[in-house]
DNA sequence: AATGAATGAGGTTTCATTCAT
DNA sequence: TATGAATGAAACCTCATTCAT
């Protein structure tokens, strides 16, 4: 199909880089063909950004409906998003990357980050409100917005290490952002 | 001076949609000095990468020298940094989001974090060592990894907000790093 | 024709000076095409001296074939040689001349040169060997590059001199090559 | 001196290829005091080849003044050319072969040439005049380009193979010149 | 799930050449 | 046998994008 192929083109060779030359003939149709179905390089881009995007988001939401806690919540969505960045090693990670990189995309990738973060800063909000506290809204957004980070980062270092198991690394992610450095070094982990 | 236009263009443009002709009319000067100077436009964007990075580097490090305890350690390397990114609005973050995801540079920036990585690694495992307790060599790297990510994710917020202050979010990232979710949740804070 | 374009524009003004963006003109069409259909500068130039080269060769190899006596063979070769470089005026011998100064193209030219040399050793060869006699390779080698050599010039000057007769031109020559000075001197002639 | 590094460079790189830097660094000085003293890099060319063809010219003359007969002459002429060659076997061949080419210094070769040739028709004008005979005057040019011409030939051959020798080689050409390919082929020679 | 052929526009890079000192 | 620093101009080459079929 041709958004695979574009979104193979683009991953290995960057967006620049990659030519419309290529992912046409990656997808065994003619250029004119691309341009008629998916218009310009840049919405090409964007079209492959959405496509892989929304698959993840969808993954992530099929996994975390069934959770109650806050921790079960989060350490679902971290297993489900390690996964399947890690079944699409340099699908996802990498367009990602380019797309917060690159000038034109700037805005698409931050919209679909936006809504990351605001995700996971509801479950952490419904969370507190379920102990009874409340945190200004500010924080929690700043919060989410350093899981995903923290997130991100892993995901390119799953993505860069072929050999590494995506299960485990979203154990250490879990770890990481539910107990934090401090009980980890006092040797608490936190176990699924 | 020549660097800061080259790094002004990258960052507004792109590396790539930034052509050589508007930092040499940004600099002042005509091309053929930036080619004189600096060399081929790759060039260029690495010394702008090495500029920035070494300045940031030193910065971290000067604050973090007189700390003693692991989290004060952590502390003051995140103020620096939050510091540092925020005083260099669209110079750090932007350039190293883009090193990171621009092909050639893909190598030269992954050494860099990786040193950055291995820095806050080091600092964990000593901290860890102090407690006589040991870890894998490969979870410190993750959760190093992850505190990184974090903290870019941070930075690339901050670089997006200008009204935010760089010192209330570096205790924002204090606290999810140290505390974790789970004590956040329960009302617990870290305060320097 | 495209090559035709190029090869005028080359004979003209030179390789170096010789744009892409002229033999685009010249050839009326875009210079893209002329990348898409004969390459780079140097791939192109390379090109029109071959088939040049190639168009001389047969014309002479032709007219050859169908004699007998070494003078009569090299009587033919010469007013074949001569014949085709009057019919190209700015063709050939241009082309040849920059081809041979030209750093990228020495190797190229030289080694069709050597081919040519050796053609003409080996005529004198055979006719050496119809009287019983025989010399040192080195010595017909360096014969037949003289007799190259002469020809070229002359056809250089042929070049230069659009009412000379070729066919006469390649009497002269043959009257040179075949009997020497002395014998002209004493007015001795070879006809044809 | 500033002359001799100009050759040397313009003889190694090609015209083109040879940068005004490289001849100044060469020469030990500065860009300007080379622009100061021969002007422009055209010029500067010229200047090469002026010098050097008037070496090469006084070098042949010197020789030949002191021969009497046609055959004697033309032996001497020859000797002092390629001796000259062989002596400065990576100056004159390779600059006069450039001048040939480069359409720039077409004509201010030419002329070089022309003077040449117009030396030798006169010297082979005298010969006959001394035996009674006349040829017309286009003859005696064209004959005059033959053998320069194979001469220029046996001179490059000369220039690329070191180790040949020049003595050796201007008697070859004598043979082929005064003797012609019939008289060598029947075994006939002519010793100096 | 058409395409081959064509192009406009633009970017990096390199030098010959010249001021200002 | 002055020079360091600067530049204007131009050349090669590539690619996203579109007609004409």
């Amino acid at each position: 199909m041709m958004l695979d192929s574009a979104v193979r083109v683009f991953s290995r060779r960057g967006f620049h880089a990659a030519s419309m030359d290529e992912i046409a003939e990656q997808a065994g149709i003619s250029k004119p063909m691309v341009y008629a179905y998916l218009g310009t390089k840049e919405e090409l881009f964007v079209a492959c950004l959405q496509r892989e995007g929304t698959r993840l988001m969808e993954a992530i939401a099929a996994e975390v409906v069934g959770a109650d806690t806050a921790d079960r919540q989060l350490w679902r969505g971290l297993r489900a998003f390690f996964t399947f960045v890690g079944a699409h090693r340099d699908g996802w990670a990498v367009l990602y990357r380019q797309a917060r990189a690159q000038q034109p995309f700037a805005s698409a990738s931050a919209e679909m980050r936006e809504r990351m973060v605001e995700v996971v800063a509801m479950m952490l909000g419904r969370a507190l409100a379920a102990e009874g506290r409340e945190v200004r809204d500010t924080e929690l957004q700043v919060m989410a917005n350093a899981l995903v980070g923290a997130s991100e980062s892993l995901a390119d270092w799953l993505a860069d290490h072929p050999e590494a198991d995506p299960e485990k690394t979203a154990t250490w992610m879990m770890n990481v952002a539910w107990l934090g450095a401090a009980q980890l070094l006092r040797g608490e982990t936190w176990t699924p």
